[in-house]
DNA sequence: CTGAAAGCGCTTACAG
DNA sequence: CTGAAAGCGCTTACAG
């Protein structure tokens, strides 16, 4: 069924010269002369060869491949927009240098490492997604230990030479997003966000939030803080609970764009106008953010920068180079849901 | 920096037997005493020892390894959810069955087949997304050439022993959403999404529309069939278009669900009230639709139980067992946006 | 049931 | 600049 599989060896007795000369052409070895080596290439293109991966690989004890692992929480599975997006960057990223992504999503609990640790699947491995930080925290010390080089996606945590992590301005653009809304009057604030170890973006979000009441002399209630994870539903609920304890709230600053979905299907359910009764912002820019209406003000992060850093971040640190850690810039979207005056 | 690399001749000298045995223990050969094998990979747990999936591969001549191609418009960046859902489904069934997932976004314009005719990458090949019919169908001859088994999502396309397909009941679905709508007394109908043979689940569910308009005796207009690819702002711009020409309608239906929310949105802008004025609904069941306010009325496809067929289909065609293509069931589900009653 | 041996298709010192 | 040769770590006939 399948084709005779071409070899370097067919290509060699073709082109009349031995194996490694065809194995150092096709790699643009400086080592052949440049007639030699367009003519090997000509005659590689002409009959469909492509080297083998497996022994590539095999003999140069590589793999040219990079894994990506998102974690995903078993209950709400439905993965965030944000990380796909992410996802589909990384990809492209990783083809454009040569490399072939390994996709795996994972579940909070199961025990990760081991599987990449001798497997020899990948180079290096991104991480992407929320955590369970008790169990976590014990397996990127077990992939440290292992040499594999790693890049994490909002969680600061750098071993040079082996691992990275990039992040966005989540605290400086809270805090700006949150002073839009102050001059736009708002004076009665909520945070509707899950704040823990398990997830130090939305806890810079809240203390950039934070930092702007203060700045602006705003009294911050705790009892104003609902924690909730990043999902419509999960907003929804927050919302609820929020509007039942019955303080008076003029604005809403949710951590995410899905949980601040979620608040406004709330509040449009108790009668309540977005932005005339309450301003609503989140944070991403999810593609869908322009389409709600009132659309809604948000920050976005720019995931096609984040998806070709990330990629790029590991290959340098599989190339042995050491990288510092980014903070990747960000974009506040002024759009209605936050009361703006257009 | 990486710690020693353990190999199977590692176990052998600990376990006292040969470097086959080892390999035939760790694969559960029946050919190996049962005490031997237990014991094998009991040392081969406790070194942490794997196979050396490279080694593996050449020698097997196989690759363990799925490939999923997500064809991607190169305009519209952004993908639909709906795709991604399926894809981290896929990379679930694709680990439960031992194989891993090579995942590529593959641009329209970029000829893909000869990536994984000859690299040996992947076994067989996953179809996802939209395509340009020209370049495409040409492509698929040459996969099928190259003995490649693939499997399509929502493309009939079966070559048996090579490739299969799998997709939804599209035509069905449409003709009792549409139905539904009839029964809720609309008779005014638009239809939003384009219909053409690059994109054969939009035409089902275009016919299925027609079908229950004609049993109900409504007259169809093709000017109230207004085209439009599956994106919030494509449908949007359709219903603006729509509300130009100035025939009267009173229910909308979109091809998919990114497109209703840019209807709904555009309805919105209007000043239009939905359903009061306009009935909308949707298809696919994106997370996002029962997020909306209204709710969207939509069909949900069982994204889930997609991405598990798809790589099943695929491993049977791997094995050399045909398979038969399918066409998996669908749900309405009513929401408000139809003007259900409650 | 087990072992010795060949070989998958490459890359890369080593020699010239 | 090119070639002959070794060997990456497995799997799998072949022999016993």
């Amino acid at each position: 069924m399948k084709p005779f599989k071409t070899t370097s060896l067919d290509i060699a007795a073709r082109a009349g010269v031995s194996q490694s000369t065809v194995s150092r052409a096709l790699r643009n070895s400086p080592q052949v002369s440049a007639e030699t080596r367009r003519q090997i290439q000509r005659i590689a293109r002409e009959m469909g060869y492509t080297v083998d991966r497996n022994a590539s690989r095999l003999r140069a004890k590589t793999t040219s491949t990079l894994a990506l692992l998102l974690c995903e929480d078993e209950i709400e599975s439905h993965i965030n927009p944000f990380f796909l997006s992410i996802l589909s960057s990384v990809a492209h990223a990783a083809a454009g240098h040569g490399y072939d992504l390994l996709v795996t999503f994972q579940q909070l609990s199961e025990n990760w490492v081991m599987d990449f640790q001798d497997a020899h699947r990948a180079d290096g491995l991104i991480l992407l997604g929320i955590r369970d930080r008790e169990s976590y925290d014990a397996q990127l010390v077990g992939l440290e230990a292992s040499g594999t080089p790693f890049v994490i996606w909002g969680l600061e945590h750098h071993v040079p030479g082996v691992s990275s992590y990039l992040t966005c301005q989540n605290q400086e653009s809270a805090r700006e997003l949150t002073s839009h809304l102050i001059r736009l009057k708002h004076r009665h604030f909520a945070f509707v966000g899950v704040t823990s170890t398990a997830n130090p973006e939305f806890t810079h979000r809240y203390e950039g939030y934070l930092e702007a009441l203060a700045s602006h002399g705003i009294e911050t209630d705790p009892g104003l803080h609902i924690s909730a994870n990043s999902s419509e539903t999960e907003g929804y609920d927050a919302v609820e609970a929020l509007l039942a304890n019955g303080r008076k709230v003029d604005a809403i600053v949710c951590a995410s764009d899905l949980i601040a979905i979620g608040a406004m299907a709330a509040l449009h359910d108790r009668g309540l106008d977005v932005p005339g009764d309450m301003a609503v912002v989140g944070y991403d820019d999810l593609p869908i953010a322009q389409h709600t209406r009132p659309a809604l003000t948000t920050v976005r992060q720019d995931t096609e920068l984040a998806g070709r850093k990330l990629a790029e971040h590991l290959i340098h640190l599989i190339d042995g180079q050491d990288v510092q850690p980014e903070e990747l810039p960000v974009t506040l979207m002024i759009r209605q849901s936050c009361g703006a005056r257009d």
